[in-house]
DNA sequence: CATGAATGAGCGTTCATTCAT
DNA sequence: GATGAATGAACGCTCATTCAT
């Protein structure tokens, strides 16, 4: 249907310079959008605000999950690697850990989406880019360890959890009661540090309580 | 409407029978599918679970809504019972705060449609199940300050919010890593502990890190 | 599980007069009810106000049509008489006419379902209770005709779809402009008086018009 | 957002024709299925004499009530368009109104919805098609005035409601008794000429008579 | 390739009618 | 008989996904 021949060696580039911004801005704008409201969002929505059609979305993400995972991916990507700027730039390991919890709970953890998936993420991570982020942590882990900061038996899922469950505090009172999660922070951060006596539980230390 | 002489108990009570029963299953059925899946199910799941039709739901609950409040209620208020019976026989007032929140997230925490609520309630407290719950935890509260265990200046918000900040750490890790928010739960409870220095923060002690 | 033996004469007297006093208390309700909102109410409704529960409702009527039409069999009757009364009182045939339709729609114009049902029944004249509404109508353009003040050729239907079709616009009109449909009576009227030279179309004299 | 060069005739009315097809059949059904059953129709229906799927329908109109009134606006527009070119091919102004009338209730008077909605808007005149038939009626009612063929007195709503009221007596008796209304819009209109004495009550001449 | 219109299963809710007590 | 709880088909509407242009 077109007319095929004069335009030789830069045939395949001008479609994909404009499929790659039209991508792009899918991107941009889901992850504005899940930000905003979480994954439960209206595909629709985005697409307006990225000024794509439903069909160009889809044609990159054939399921609404693969837009949300590639966002998610982006953006814990980024999140990683502003936490590990700001760990190398941290004077001394336990500020570093500090530091790492202060940006993340004031600012991925309104990022609504990310919140929900770093939830599911413990069960299947399968998102490379939560690897990354898992990655930083361990490093502030390790590193708070070794100076004998931390609490000895901490483990990154351990901190990772912590800013899972953090994280919740602060999309549930940001509205409300802003920062109130700062005190809760404080809390568990003194419970991190190393002058603790009693070992951690192995994951089944208690007695079990019957469920509801 | 009519004069009706001796059969004055076993009036009314016959046809109730059948309705409790259905009222009953509906409220269960429900209470298993919200504890599962939140307050997002299907209406037509409760039904079907419960062995009723859609007419006979609603008759009980004439909006969706009806029905999560009077299982969220309910829960709320075993929820509520049972953890102030494990304070009172509790050892000492450390002890039913630690056995408070075991319980609590061994059981209840499992509950979608109880997290998802504890969350908003927190902003707005409507549910008066909730206030119940929150009467507990003032009391196990005051009564591990009174004895100076707990960390000066720990309020009942506080520790609620550490209720749902954990309990949303059970929704996560329990199917995966069973028990693995127990390690957390020790973190946060020896941060609760009064030898710590420094006070808390009053709610934004800390700079601000720029949002995403 | 009854006792069955001592009640031998009365045996089946009693239960008819509760079931008598409730089928007329079903009926009064109903008729309060579809004279309110027309015949699109709910069944509940008038369960409600007659104090009686669904079953014995429907006991009493299978359909809820069975009881719509024993209510406008009902209050046709009852219009019919007051509308045959009042055209007696009259002084003359004129004045019976005037009457009729001043009383009409001063009254029975307001009962949504009447209305409704006057409507239906130009083209299944099932109801018998409107029979009797259309030989008061038919004496009345007798008489009326028979002294020469209607006009000739008026017909007995011709006086009952003015009615139905008046009786509209008082519906239309009563609430936001009342009696604005007196005007319109006026006219008809005088529509009606002999003084007119022409005759009536038989049907369908005027050339057709497309339809939308 | 692209530069798009020449191709500025063609560029979005190509995939709007099937838009605008679908737009037409559902609003030409919907036509078809108001003017039948009038405005409590099943929206699914629609869809399905239309040909498309629910999602298209409310595509197009977000609300039922939105299809409603396009319906509503269009059919009254082309109504009150008709009217007028007929009032101004009339011979003379009694003819006009003889003719509109005629018009009226040989065509719109059988749309359920057009009358049920000409109805409701005596009370409040929402819909701007219908202001449109109001001009015509207006008019009419001046023309007939001015040449003294109206009775004096009578008012573009006194027109307006006969319309109402006739429409309705269209609906009742087209189906079993064809034009029988014919005749009682023959009678009216003698009501309406100039050569009646008395002039119109003022709304409320007439002693009132007890309601039901 | 982009577009955005089309699809249809599914959701919360209502109501005439039936049936166990 | 009387009661009112139970039934389920239908309604207005939403949204992830597909498909013609």
């Amino acid at each position: 249907m077109a007319v095929a021949e004069p335009r030789t060696t830069t045939r395949r580039r001008t479609p994909r310079v404009d499929a790659i911004r039209n991508r792009e801005a899918i991107v941009e704008a889901a992850a504005e959008v899940l930000a905003e409201q979480g994954a439960a969002v209206d595909v629709r929505e985005i697409a307006r605000r990225s000024g794509v059609g439903m069909g160009t979305l889809y044609r990159h993400f054939p399921k609404k999950e693969d837009l949300v995972h590639t966002v998610l991916r982006r953006d814990f990507m980024t999140w990683a690697e502003s936490a590990r700027q700001a760990a190398i730039d941290a004077e001394d390991p336990w500020a570093a850990l500090t530091t790492f919890y202060q940006q993340a709970l004031t600012g991925y953890a309104r990022h609504r989406a990310i919140m929900e998936n770093l939830a599911l993420t413990l069960a299947e991570p399968d998102l490379e880019g939560i690897h990354q982020l898992r990655l930083v942590i361990e490093q502030l882990c390790a590193r708070a360890c070794a100076t004998g900061l931390l609490r000895p038996g901490v483990t990154t899922d351990d901190l990772l959890l912590l800013l899972v469950s953090l994280g919740h505090a602060v999309q549930i009172t940001d509205e409300c009661r802003p920062r109130m999660w700062n005190r809760l922070l404080h809390i568990s951060l003194d419970g991190l540090r190393a002058d603790h006596r009693e070992p951690l539980p192995c994951d089944s230390t208690v007695a079990g309580v019957s469920a509801p």
